[in-house]
DNA sequence: GACTGGCACTCGCTACAGTCGAGTGCCAGA
DNA sequence: TCTGGCACTCGACTGTAGCGAGTGCCAGTC
């Protein structure tokens, strides 16, 4: 029951073509384009076994076959070899890399680059909260009860929130706060905080003392607890290629799920160094999300991972090049970001 | 030629029948479901007037009527009321009310919130910088040669930005600069500041003046002249509703255009005070959204307009509801943005 | 003069039958 | 083990026919 050679190159040959003309592909068509020095009958009774073992399907009988979810799993995983990159691509990711003046720049360029590249949907996950470290706090005083605090991260990621002071706090007394806070946190990872935050109220002189425990909370609730994450979208008009055959018939779920961080995140937030990930069709959890797959993987600086960009799109998809053109990107805004 | 006020009720007929079936209504359908007194024949006849006056058209012969882009507009100019809120409306813009911590929180629930009270998709505009008057200036050394500048604005907004120094500044001239900006431009206009940054760097003391010179020039390159403008979007998936036959089959242009930002900058972000503008159809001067209308108005803390919000839809589109529920929205994020 | 009922006509939609052809499975033979 | 041949399946397409919603027009009525 095991593949042989000859069947597993039809399978990459029904998958190729079928990725290619998004049609059904029939044994005939097959040798004509494709050098397998055997007949169409040959080549029959390949696809049979083939699909007894459900790599491929017949959508009717008397149609061509098509790869299954687990083909093109079979495809990426053994099948398949990553594509270099044209010169064009590229030449199109350096341009990219120019010029960019912000975290913000950095992003939207680097998830519309992608979706142009990829023809499908991009995400791109900001540098994650947890993964960063404190390199300055701010306190802005708004008025003498409230707070505006600042925190910049070594990532470069900005994020502010408003406090409400439980009394009015002096002028002087914020300074004190300033240095505190930061005398503490700066260096510090994120998610370590949780003991040194609690350390600042306990230290705190009396004065400061309630004014630092609204101050410390806010911090854990809004950076710790649900760390505040963030992600750009690109090109959900390449969701209308390809008519209304992929994701049959209906965009609705896609765009549902795209409008859910939360799944986003789980989709393309769960990086491991130097990985791609592929999710075909099934594999995915998400239901909406069934006729889809993602190609996603983890960036930063250097070889430490900050955040997960990646790419939608149908299960008829150009994998090969689409794994390339992602690990590419992410390896240009790694060193992007480790430039900063 | 006028139209008399039998034919005026026919019209509102239609939209009404139309907006809520998706079907061309006929003379038939229409005298029993509307009380209008008079015969199918009539009506007939009154519709022949109608259709020569370019107000309603028949898909083809032998078909009922569907409102053309200048019936709607008549049916919004004179036909229609402004519909009240229900009370689970009233409810849910009350319930989103509390609880907001943030600008950003504010205007992620407030587009949701009107994405799912209209069922379309909405577009929210942050408070636009050239409104906002400067709250506070904070400069933050990333290295001898880096600084972040943070702006506070008074509408809540926070925009940083990364400022490359001709050469490297002391911790003491950072203050000094902090201290210059804020003097001078705390409580300004934006779009009122280039005199007074020009200002910033002829006072310049000479040790300053460079630093103060790429800093004030990036202040009005980011702030001013390319105004950072942001957007919120949100109901993309109610595109979908009605299957295909709004938006004649395909939604790839509404995707392009809603993946532009000054596209809808353009849309939504010229509102007057206490208008709500409504553009049908072709009135919209983009290409790709010559198949939608779009109901928006401006929003802000009292009288005063800082962003604009609003809707975007099919041509068929339940309008009184639609521009009820605009206004409101727009006036409860108004009263919340006051709060502060 | 305005409205109405009646009538012939249009034309999209659906159902049905027939044809075509791509593609298959199977089998006997090399 | 592969191949050529053959019968079979079934979707896609075409053409025809009937149905019915809806129209425009006209003669008649109030």
């Amino acid at each position: 029951m095991g593949l042989d050679d000859r069947k597993l190159a039809v399978l990459r040959a029904i998958v190729e073509d079928y990725v290619a003309t998004q049609e059904p592909v029939g044994s005939k068509a097959l040798v004509e384009r494709h050098q397998l020095g055997v007949s169409p009958a040959t080549v029959r009774n390949d696809m049979a076994v083939l699909e007894e073992e459900g790599y491929i399907r017949q959508p009717h009988t008397s149609a061509g076959r098509v790869p299954t979810d687990r083909g093109y799993r079979l495809f990426v995983d053994r099948l398949s070899r990553v594509k270099p990159l044209s010169p064009a691509e590229r030449r199109a990711i350096e341009r990219f890399l120019v010029g960019a003046v912000d975290l913000d720049d950095v992003v939207h360029r680097t998830v519309r680059l992608l979706a142009q590249l990829t023809r499908q949907v991009a995400v791109v996950q900001y540098p994650s909260l947890a993964r960063s470290k404190v390199r300055h706090l701010e306190l802005v005083p708004i008025s003498t009860t409230r707070l505006m605090v600042v925190m910049i991260a070594d990532t470069g990621r900005v994020e502010q929130r408003l406090v409400e002071l439980p009394g009015p706090v002096a002028v002087e007394d914020v300074t004190d706060l300033r240095r505190l806070v930061n005398e503490k946190l700066v260096g510090s990872r994120l998610s370590d905080t949780p003991p040194l935050v609690q350390a600042l109220v306990d230290e705190s002189t009396p004065q400061l003392r309630p004014a630092m425990a609204t101050l410390s909370s806010v911090l854990l609730e809004t950076l710790v607890e649900r760390h505040e994450e963030r992600i750009a979208l690109a090109g959900t008009a390449n969701l209308t290629r390809g008519g209304l055959l992929d994701f049959q018939g209906s965009l609705r779920p896609i765009l549902e799920a795209l409008e859910e961080e939360v799944v986003l995140l789980k989709l393309i937030g769960e990086a491991e160094p130097s990985t791609t990930r592929v999710l075909i069709g099934d594999e995915n959890e998400i239901d909406n999300l069934r006729a889809a797959s993602i190609v996603s993987t983890g960036y930063g600086p250097g070889s430490t991972i900050v955040g997960g960009l990646g790419v939608l799109g149908p299960t008829r998809m150009d994998y090969p090049g689409t794994i390339a053109t992602v690990r590419a990107v992410a390896r240009y805004v790694g060193e992007l970001l480790a430039q900063n």
